[in-house]
DNA sequence: AAGCTGACTATGG
DNA sequence: GCCATAGCCAGCT
């Protein structure tokens, strides 16, 4: 497996309960912006890794679940985000901005 | 082996 | 403000 993957898998390992980040963040942190599509596409091949991967706190840049479609059941993303203590309004996060946990600042 | 695909984003009409 | 387009790059068929 490529390294870009495990750095994925570490970033989004990384993130705080209640907090969430963006795709583009992390492609970003990983010195690809604009490969925020990759950083999705490992999400969807973290069956793969041997760890688990809270990818239910990736979400894209308007802080909507747009991944939800990938997990088991559709309402499992949302679900797990609000027992972290996340709003949402459907797919959507309320006051994204707020708990938005951006690599490029937070760790560096 | 070569092309298609995708959980994104930024930009232009 | 919504639709179309173009970069992005690794895995899958």
């Amino acid at each position: 497996m490529s390294d870009f993957f495990n750095q994925v898998y570490e970033v989004a390992k990384l993130i705080p309960a209640g907090r969430v980040t963006s795709y583009g963040a992390i492609a970003k942190y990983l010195g690809s912006p604009g490969a925020a599509r990759m950083v999705g596409w490992a999400m969807n091949a973290c069956s793969s890794h041997h760890e688990f991967v809270p990818a239910h706190r990736v979400v894209n840049r308007n802080g909507l679940l747009t991944g939800k479609n990938h997990f088991d059941n559709t309402n499992a993303m949302q679900e797990l985000l609000e027992a972290e203590g996340l709003q949402l309004n459907g797919d959507q996060i309320l006051d994204f901005e707020e708990k938005l946990w951006d690599p490029t600042k937070e760790l560096k």
